[in-house]
DNA sequence: CCAGAAAATTTGTAGGATGATTGGTACATC
DNA sequence: GATGTACCAATCATCCTACAAATTTTCTGG
């Protein structure tokens, strides 16, 4: 058997430690990375080299440079710009339709697995709503009706599923946000909240999915209804 | 009302352009890109802002450049290894949940949208398997199960759902292949291929579901099994 | 203290020089 | 004729210097 030869470029390497320290949150988003010319004395290598992989790492969401201020540090996870661009060419039903088929997977793992926290968590997400429809607060209400349903997927305990569903809804959401008008779904959307936290709190799969596939039909259909107007 | 500055960076633009003709096809997959002097030449910038350009592509996986030789389109979608480099960090089990969920999704819209066309391509990968089995051919088996699989998730007409489903699957079987022998399943997998196909010829939602689930559910437990040993 | 100018800092772009790797060619050898 | 070797050309990798442009910090005159 003979060895690939495995001699990765000085960018990559470079470009990989970042990354990795980026992940190990020696620098967390929001923080300013050291000028270019002390990574270059620590990573040991041209302004060229080190420039091109701090380039890599822009142009793959993580990192943000401005000119006359510095670098920052924009995202933990390269998925987020990878996904939305290619989400971009997708319509807004194709996406739909994924994250129906990601929280209702996600609904039928948490009613599974959910613990006690999760479901104190579940019941402030629905006093929010139910808080944001006393007071007509539509914005409010949306952002407590987000956090419900992330906080569902949350519950099932699955990383790679919770990134793509919070991916999904992000996307859809800044799709939607500008000319929606959810307001006369408000009882609906209660309704659901309370029957979804219900099977998931009895742990009964089939209903938790169940209503997940009915409160996206409803949803789904006041898209395309407002998208013939 | 001043506008914003808006003036993206000239790598970026370098960067978008080249994206951009790799998806228009001007440049196809395998091609190999001109060298990096009439490149800079074509797009009148200097050497380095082309390379901050092509790096960004390469660690996006688009491009590859190798020393001595040139510069090829590897891809033609950014999603592919930025799926991988996330989902590398995430359980098989992880993976495989999520896998579910799209596929099951996938098999119900397949039950409804399907095609007599999309009924034609079914039989033609159930047949292959069908002789591979007799065969005792395992390469063979698990590449045709693969292509029923995915020729079920194309019968969704989704694209988004297609891109993402296609990357789950060749990250999980980039990790079992070396270890797993499947050829006990030979005769379950074919049952299960016969009764789905049925089950969207009918248009049968429900028990499309319950099959890829069924599925799902076996290769879940014999990949727990291996990961005991 | 404050506004505005000046200086310092920092990233953006340009162009050149040298080294390393690859692919191919010509030629000698067997 | 097949094979191996030496050489050459094309191409990317890395490093260097220089200057431009944007931002932040410092200084200065009132």
């Amino acid at each position: 058997m003979i060895l690939k030869t495995n001699r990765k470029s000085l960018v990559e390497q470079v470009a990989e430690q970042i990354e990795q320290l980026i992940e190990q949150k020696h620098w967390k988003v929001g923080d300013k990375l050291p000028p270019e010319m002390e990574l270059i004395e620590e990573f040991d290598v041209s302004r060229n080299t080190l420039r091109e992989a701090v380039r890599a790492l822009v142009h793959a969401g993580l990192l943000e440079t401005k000119q006359g201020s510095g670098t920052m540090v924009r995202s933990t996870s390269a998925l987020d710009a990878a996904l939305k661009r290619h989400v971009k060419k997708s319509t807004m039903l194709e996406t739909l339709e994924v994250r129906l088929a990601l929280e209702k997977q996600a609904a039928q793992m948490a009613a599974e697995r959910r613990t006690e926290s999760d479901l104190i968590d579940l019941e402030l997400c629905i006093n929010n709503c139910k808080e944001a429809s006393a007071k007509k607060d539509l914005e409010q209400f949306i952002s407590s009706d987000i956090q419900f349903h992330k906080t569902v997927v949350a519950a099932s305990n699955n990383q790679l599923l919770i990134d793509l569903y919070e991916n999904m809804t992000e996307v859809l959401f800044s799709f939607v946000q500008d000319f929606m008008t959810i307001e006369p779904l408000f009882p609906f959307e209660q309704g659901i909240h309370l029957e979804l936290f219900k099977a998931i709190q009895k742990q009964n799969k089939e209903s938790a999915a169940a209503y997940v596939e009915n409160d996206m039909e409803v949803l789904k259909e006041s898209i395309i209804k407002i998208m013939k107007e």
